[in-house]
DNA sequence: TCGTCTAATGTTAGCGCTAACATTCAAGAA
DNA sequence: TTCTTGAATGTTAGCGCTAACATTAGACGA
């Protein structure tokens, strides 16, 4: 505190102070100061207590690039999502962060805008910052990017999805059973015309599967699938583009919002419970808003937040199950 | 190709390789090589190509924690919002990162949780991986954190508010007007009875402030706030909470659709124009969700993304204008 | 008394890369 | 012919830190 007062270093002189500036300030040699700042334990109270004030004195911020590169530790961990800009991957992004930036990792983000290209450039850019994990949503979508995270000899976690062939370790759901599940329901219900709205991604593409499948199983005919654009919410104008469906799962709760607006619109929306709704609607994320909506929307629910936090854990621990599947929850409520 | 196949390294071969092993395959000194990744214009193209080769049979990806150390420039980015998990903030962060990616810089995402104590260690946390420039929604809760800030000598960009003081850059809008602009509205549409729901946090409070003034000196009584905890939907409740009151201004577009959600219950909400609705309701952050229920949310729209894209330009560009007001816009739907 | 042990601190070398400054050589200028 | 120039490549030193291995001194048991 005095010395504070006296010394300059405290505002901002020039480059930012270096261990041995500070071990210089304390009289100790630099060792002793990095074992301050990691293993403060092996330090006698009184020296301790000595670097302690010279740190203060010089605002002293350790430098974990070049401790990253002598350690060969970074304490980071790679995260690579199609968008953050999306509920869905912001839970599993804030899980994630959440259970890691306590233990001093930190998140290296990437986006790789469902474009395979940017993702294969953006896996190199991650893994030249050396991290010690890599977390993603979903599969590289090229052979490239598969090679390039396999050679990588880090834990890669894969996420939202249950791959076949993962390349270590899986957090996710069986997206292709979410369909089937949500297909179940609404034959039980009685539906006959069956469609699925989303988009062309391979998880959406999964769960249309498992519905279109659970569907023809039931004796229905062939669903219709409609390919929507993404932050297209153009699912408003979807129910035109249906005539004579009687049933709806939509890939994303944007999406199946957005119909049932267009429902609204069309006049074709009730009131009561999902047996009273013309067109049955069901959705997959479970966001907060669609319990805010009238008629509350029945989803699939799938924990995000759970997703990430458990990808967190299977980045830490090599050992155990490296498989998890999370599993989801088919929600009723009373839009289908 | 053909290296590939007789050569051993392509494959998970123990260590990462380096430039220097490059370098020896390729028969060139290990600058070469990395002027080949970093200034390939320098290099002939007789030797480029045999150090492109050897980079790809050795399945080379460069360091860039060593090239940060040895340039001091580690093409990062830090980024620090009260939380990802709200497409608010999400937005900015993906317009950021959509600026930054294809420059080769790299963000790092950090939450504070609305927590201070978090908040500043986010900060060293950042810090210390030597970032190229801080981005922040809001300001430091904290003398420590702005001091930490200030004597980081990097560009530092806040978000999302117009601070009278800044740190160096801001990208955002007058939170103080907006509660302004929503009060003159509501008082012009003869409403007599106000109330602020929200949270606490300096952005909130700030639209809490211009609201309540605009409404005192327009001669009404001072308007009802309602602090609500974060991820509470409980603003479903709140209409029971806020007696008498005819018009709500809630400080994001969550609550104000929760409660709407509740008036619905309530069988206060109407599907015509605003003028019919018992209790006008007006959000603020313009989701996209607000335009698909019913009646249609009116809100203060922000362009999120154009905040990120904004920010990133101001940590590329020195020079020129740092204080930037992208402003806000009131739009007028069915609920208030 | 001597060795042994432990706690506290120090010395040395090097992580993988790049900035800054050589060096080499061929082509053109004087 | 000799000098100059520029394109291509190399050499050297060091970024700020930590792993691994000393070193020192005091405590303690035999």
């Amino acid at each position: 505190m005095s010395s504070e007062l006296t010394e300059p270093g405290t505002g901002p002189t020039g480059a930012a102070p270096t261990l041995s500036e500070v071990a210089k300030r304390a009289g100790v040699s630099s060792i002793t100061v990095s074992r301050v700042v990691r293993m403060p334990d092996l330090v006698a109270p009184e020296t301790r207590a000595r670097v302690e004030q010279a740190m203060r004195d010089l605002g002293y911020i350790p430098n974990l690039v070049a401790g990253a590169l002598a350690s060969a530790r970074t304490n980071s961990v790679g995260v690579l999502v199609p968008t953050i800009a999306n509920s869905i991957f912001a839970d599993t992004v804030q899980g994630l962060s959440d259970k890691l930036e306590p233990l001093g990792f930190s998140v290296i983000l990437a986006q790789s805008r469902y474009d395979a290209a940017r993702e294969d450039r953006m896996l190199a850019a991650l893994l030249s910052r050396r991290p010690e994990a890599i977390i993603m949503v979903g599969s590289p979508a090229t052979e490239d990017g598969s090679r390039l995270l396999r050679n990588a000899r880090i834990p890669i976690v894969e996420t939202w999805d249950l791959p076949a062939n993962p390349i270590d370790a899986v957090a996710g759901f069986d997206n292709y059973k979410a369909g089937v599940a949500v297909a179940k329901h609404l034959v039980a219900q009685g539906r006959k015309q069956l469609a699925f709205i989303g988009g062309d991604d391979p998880r959406g593409t999964r769960r249309w599967f498992g519905f279109r499948d659970e569907a023809l199983a039931s004796g229905l005919a062939e669903p219709r699938r409609l390919i929507l654009d993404r932050k297209d919410s153009g699912s408003v104008a979807a129910h035109a583009r249906l005539p004579g469906v009687d049933a709806v799962f939509a890939a994303n709760d944007a999406h199946a919002i957005g119909f049932m607006s267009g429902l609204r619109k069309a006049g074709v929306l009730r009131d009561g419970p999902a047996s009273a709704q013309p067109v049955a609607v069901i959705g997959l994320g479970d966001l907060e808003m669609g319990q805010l909506i009238s008629p509350t929307l029945s989803t699939i629910s799938v924990h995000g937040d759970a997703i990430g936090r458990t990808a967190a854990t299977l980045t830490l621990e090599r050992g155990g199950e490296r498989r998890i599947d999370l599993g989801f929850e088919l929600v009723l409520r009373d839009s289908g």
